[in-house]
Formats: C-alpha cells, sequence, structure tokens
RNA sequence: GGCGGCGUAGCUCAGUCGGUAGAGCAAACGGCUCAUAAUCGUUGGGUCACAGGUUCAAGUCCUGUCGCCGCCA
C-alpha cells in the first residue's frame, strides 16, 4: 500500500555524558544504546536523523578532578573525550555528531542564550551567600567545601553531598568546614552577586505545554512527574552563574569573571551541537530543519536522573529563548543495577563499557542490554544472564537459524539462493509471520518500546527454526528436491528479513548477514572521527555517514538464483566460565579499592 | 519530609481499554540430525508487597501501610 512518503525530522537529543570519568554498561543501556536503536530505524524508514550529543566539559567535578591529578580542567577533557568517542565507534553508536562544550560554537550558542533570556527578562541578578576561603582569596564552590556529614558523621562530605550517606548538603550544614584546595578553616560566609533564571515567570506557559493533549505517548512516570512539578506551580528561580574559573564567562560587563553554571550550558549543547553539524555539512542553517519547523520531532534520551532538567527546566529555557521547538518525548530509562546493587563508581561497583568490549563484540552487548533495557523500572543485569542470552538467544536461535540455512543453501544448491516453487500452506504462514512482525516491532519501535521490540524480533528467529523442523528440508531433499528448495528458500527470505529487523539492534552481524546473502553493499554506516579548527581552538568529533546505507526498512524480496558467500557462524558462544570469571573480577575491585 | 515511579512463578522480567494470570531460564521426557550438542514438541510451578474499598468482575481503578529507586527540600 503505497502512501505519500513525506520525510520527518527527527532531532534526536542524547544525554550529554559528563567528562571526568568513564561510562559504564548501565550508562550505555539508559541513554546511549536506545537513541542509536531508533535513529537506526528512523533511517532505514526513510526520515531526516540528526542525533547529537558530545562531551560535557564544565562544572567543578571536573575541576576538583583535575587537581586529585594535577593536571588542568582542559588536560581531564583530553583524557576522557577520545575514550567516549573510541566507545561510540565500537559499539556502533551512529551519533551524526558527537562534539563537546569548550568550544568556541557551544560557548557563542551559550552566551547568546544567556543574553536572549537576558532581554526577554527571564533572568535577574540576586544576591547569595557563600562560603569563601580567606587565604585562598575565592568563593568556594559547593564541592569545595569538606566537612564531616550532620547526619551519618562521614568526615569527607562535600559541600553538596555526603557520598556516604547519600544526603544532600548544604556548606553550611558541614561540621568542621574546610576548604577542599589549601585545607584551611579560614571560612566565612559573604554575599556574591549572581544570575539566577527565573524559572517562577516560565512555570504558567509550562503548565499550558504538558497539559496541551499531545503527551499521550510520553511514558507515565516521566509525564506524572513532570506534570505534578509544572501545576504545583512552585518552580522558582535558580541560579546560572557561580564563582569559578573553569567555564563559560557571564556575556555582561563587569562580570566576565563569573561563569555560567554547568546545568545552564550543558543542555544548550543539543542546539550547540546541532549549529556545529550544519557547518560540517555546510548548510550552517540546516539546523533550523530540526529545531523551528513545527513538524519537527525532537526526542530526548536520557537517564532518570535527567528528567526534571529535560521536561522542566530545558523546555523552560527554550521557551524563554523563544522560536525553537519543545521536546517531542524525553523516553527517559530508569537504571541498570548490576549483580542485585547499583553502579557506582565511588562505591567501586562498575562495569565499565570500554573495557569490557575489549573482551566481548559489540552486537552481543547490544542484544543483551536492549533486551534487558530498564523502561518501565530499574533492571537486574547478570553476568550469568549475559552469557545465557548470548549462549541460548543470540547463538543458539538466531546466530544458528542464519548458519543451518545458509549453510544448507550453500552446500546443497551450488551456493546460489534455490528457486521456490509455488508456497504451501506452510510456507504462506511462516512468510505471513514474518509480514506481521514486521507491522509490530515498526509500531513498537515508533513508540520507543526498543524492549518489547527485540523480543518480537527474536520470537520470529524463534518461529522460522520451528518452520525448518516442520519441514525438515534434509528429508526433503532426498526425496523431492525442489521441495526442499521451496523450503530453503522461504527460510532464507525469512532471514534476510530478520537481517533489516535486526539491523538497527545488531548492525554488525546484519552487514555479515546481508554479504553472506550475497548482496552487496554497506547497511550499517560508516562512522569516523574528525579534528575541528575553529578560529583558535581544535576538537575532537565523531561523526556518521548513512548516505549510502543500501536497505531500507521494508519487506525485501530476496532474488532467486543469487549467489551466496560462503557462510560462517554470527556470533559465537562464551565459555559458561565467563560468568563466574567477571563476577569475581567486580568483586576483586571491590575489595582492592576498598583496602 | 514532599512529589513521581516501581513491588507479578525458584530466577530475570512482560501484562494495552477492568473481563478465567504470561514469556524466557532452570527441571523432566520425547522427536530430529541441516546447524556452533545447536533445534523442535510436551509437562510442573502464583496469597500479583500488605490491608481495606469501588465493581457483576481488580495484577489493572481508589485509600492507607511497608519496601526499593529517582527528583526536590
Amino acid at each position: 500500500m503505497p502512501q505519500e512518503k513525506t520525510k520527518q525530522k527527527i532531532l534526536i537529543a542524547v544525554a550529554w555524558p559528563y567528562c571526568n570519568g568513564d561510562l559504564h554498561i548501565g550508562h550505555i543501556a539508559g541513554a546511549y544504546l536506545p537513541p542509536d536503536i531508533f535513529a537506526r530505524y528512523q533511517r532505514l524508514k526513510g526520515n531526516d536523523v540528526l542525533m547529537v550529543s558530545g562531551s560535557d566539559t564544565h562544572g567543578t567535578p571536573i575541576t576538583v578532578h583535575a587537581k586529585e591529578l594535577g593536571i588542568s580542567p582542559r588536560e581531564v577533557v583530553d583524557r576522557y573525550h577520545p575514550r567516549f568517542i573510541e566507545l561510540f565507534q565500537k559499539l556502533g553508536i551512529s551519533f551524526d555528531l558527537f562534539t563537546e562544550t569548550d568550544t568556541e560554537n557551544h560557548w557563542a550558542v551559550t552566551q547568546d542564550f544567556f543574553l536572549t533570556h537576558w532581554e526577554n527578562g527571564y533572568i535577574y541578578k540576586g544576591e547569595m551567600q557563600q562560603l569563601f576561603c580567606l587565604d585562598c582569596q575565592k568563593f568556594l564552590a559547593d564541592r569545595y567545601v569538606e566537612g564531616t556529614c550532620p547526619y551519618c558523621g562521614y568526615p569527607h562530605a562535600r559541600g553538596d553531598q555526603c557520598d556516604n550517606c547519600g544526603r544532600t548538603l548544604d556548606p553550611t550544614d558541614l561540621i568542621d568546614p574546610h576548604c577542599k584546595i589549601c585545607g584551611g578553616t579560614n571560612l566565612e560566609l559573604r554575599s556574591t552577586e549572581h544570575f539566577f533564571l527565573d524559572l517562577g515567570k516560565l512555570n504558567e506557559p509550562l503548565k499550558t505545554w504538558i497539559n496541551d493533549g499531545k503527551k499521550d505517548h510520553w511514558r507515565p512516570s516521566v509525564f506524572n512527574f513532570t506534570k505534578t512539578q509544572l501545576e504545583g506551580g512552585e518552580l522558582r528561580g535558580r541560579p546560572i552563574t557561580r564563582d569559578i574559573s573553569w567555564g563559560i564567562p557571564v556575556p555582561l560587563p563587569g562580570y566576565e569573571h563569573k561563569r555560567i553554571y554547568v546545568w545552564y550550558d550543558a543542555v544548550i549543547g543539543y542546539l550547540a551541537a546541532s549549529k556545529e553539524w550544519s557547518q560540517h555539512i555546510g548548510r550552517p542553517e540546516a539546523w533550523r530543519e530540526w529545531w523551528q519547523d513545527e513538524k519537527a520531532r525532537s526526542y530526548y534520551f536520557i537517564g532518570k536522573d535527567n528528567i526534571p532538567f529535560h521536561t522542566i527546566i530545558w523546555p523552560a529555557m527554550l521557551y524563554g529563548y523563544g522560536g525553537l521547538n519543545l521536546p517531542y518525548d524525553v523516553p527517559a530509562n530508569e537504571y541498570l543495577n548490576v549483580e542485585g546493587k547499583q553502579l557506582s563508581k565511588s562505591r567501586h561497583w562498575v562495569v565499565e563499557a570500554l573495557d569490557v568490549l575489549g573482551r566481548y563484540d559489540p552486537d552481543p552487548w547490544r542484544y543483551v542490554l536492549a533486551a534487558n533495557f530498564p523502561e518501565t523500572q530499574d533492571i537486574d543485569f547478570t553476568w550469568e544472564e549475559f552469557v545465557r542470552r548470548n549462549n541460548a538467544e543470540l547463538v543458539a536461535t538466531w546466530g544458528n537459524l542464519a548458519n543451518r540455512v545458509l549453510s544448507f543453501a550453500y552446500k546443497r544448491f551450488d551456493g546460489q539462493v534455490p528457486t521456490p516453487r509455488a508456497f504451501d500452506q506452510r510456507d504462506k504462514a511462516i512468510l505471513a509471520q514474518s509480514e506481521e512482525v514486521f507491522e509490530r516491532v515498526s509500531q513498537l519501535l515508533d513508540s520507543v518500546k526498543l524492549r518489547n521490540a527485540i523480543t518480537e524480533v527474536m520470537g520470529l528467529a524463534h518461529e522460522a527454526n520451528r518452520y525448518l523442523n516442520d519441514k525438515e528440508p534434509w528429508k526433503q531433499i532426498k526425496v523431492d528436491q525442489e521441495a526442499a528448495a521451496t523450503t530453503i528458500y522461504t527460510c532464507l527470505q525469512v532471514i534476510d528479513r530478520l537481517k533489516v529487523l535486526f539491523l538497527p539492534f545488531l548492525p554488525f552481524s546484519s552487514q555479515k548477514l546481508h554479504e553472506y546473502l550475497g548482496y552487496d553493499g554497506d547497511i550499517m554506516g560508516r562512522q569516523y572521527v574528525e579534528e575541528y579548527m575553529e578560529t583558535k581552538r581544535k576538537h575532537l568529533v565523531l561523526r556518521y555517514d548513512g548516505s549510502n546505507i543500501a536497505v531500507r526498512w521494508e519487506l525485501t524480496t530476496l532474488p532467486a538464483g543469487q549467489p551466496l558467500r560462503k557462510p560462517a557462524p554470527l556470533f559465537s558462544k562464551l565459555e559458561a566460565s565467563v560468568a563466574a570469571e567477571e563476577t569475581a573480577r567486580m568483586i576483586a575491585r571491590l575489595t582492592q579499592e576498598a583496602a
């Protein structure tokens, strides 16, 4: 049924990883793999996808980290930013642009935002009481004050939060507060002038926005939370500047020594990166198609801790700026726990993504994480589950299906796709099933139910195995060559469709399968790293080129007689011992770091 | 403390609009031998956190309690 295909503009905005440490698999499952699957699907459908993110480089955690290492904040960024890029390349996360916030472009876009908010009356000046270190002659950001937690007695609690009991604190709550820079205790409360985003003034328009009746597709956890907050009508001004030296200078005369608070500039990155991408492709105004066209849709992929920033603060900022689209959807995920415990760098319970990608292929990770996406609740990942899903589902159900059929065809039908005769009822049934699955998966992907979608796809692989066992082509071929040819053709046809269905999830193996089936061409696109020079500074970016992709999101028809390539298994089994080894590795690290 | 989400089989999780509780794993038995010993079939297992309420009918809606997670204070 040919329907008018209008290309939809899809902005895929991905949480900006904070650039002071490596990403773990919880980040991948929560925020980075989902948008890639969604982006690949949308591109295959023929929509115009712009998927952007970058390293979040400002803020005091990075300056604190830099001081601990005895290097500059910029050197901290230079240490982790390339590792993010390496990770996303290895995992196949197809950012149209992954950049960073310490760029001339981002500074300019942020300062423009600030000035526009200022001119539009959404920023006001106010006085704040802040601890000042008399020895350093500096105001201390919350994180630069250390002391004893008044709740649990932990002696190294920070001014913003206690790492031991997790409570949020005010620097003045601390017992025996001292300066983290010089260790001194000569602190006094002083008044300092700062700028505030007037969220109170933006509460009412946001209330109208959340109740506009166009949020039915939002996840309940995201929608209910946002709606309640906005209808409470109690949004208050929030400081957007700080007395630190690392960050974007306030663009007002007399205030250049103050810096823009990292939370304010980080979300602007979505727009800044879109503008940077437009520069790269040589159409500097292209970003407008994703940000100003009312029909464009923007999806923000984030973890649940980030919900208020993306459903309240960022929409408020966009509204206050004017003329830019507010989020169409914010499919926030819950958390991925590991072996029953929450991942936590400070508590030394981590599975670093780059580390494990050195030991295991990307598609098994993509599969296992997608099958476990925490879309509705926190999910418990175990290494045993990783091995089981890899061996019993990816290898045994899907990889083995492809391999058994391809091998049979290659050996018994002269290395070609066999020519079928008329299909019987059983053949027609499996082909019809592949169409139904295609429909269902499309609907699930459209509504960002990725976990259900991949389960449906795997279900079709399961059905194809059943079909094969019903037809027994290894028996048919002894008595009726054409019957076997029809069975194998039918199964290859289904596998070809599974290749497309799996492509957003498992691009690496779908590419291999594409070649085994005798096709040419690239179906997963090409990622590449560039160094981009601005007038004074340069930075590394990750980009993606999917312009030559040789398939579309549609039911394929495999040409009979097409020469096959010699097949090989798509996936490898893992030793059962892997689970115990990896768990032991985590526990070893835990006890070692704790000592 | 306030707000939101979650709590379902031994384990990990689905469950749409209120209509007789589902899948996978694990266990047992059987079929097949194309395939990486992979695959296919059959079989068991439930106080849907707890206590009330609405309804002809509640895992689902309402109230309260407990626990976990997040945001805010």
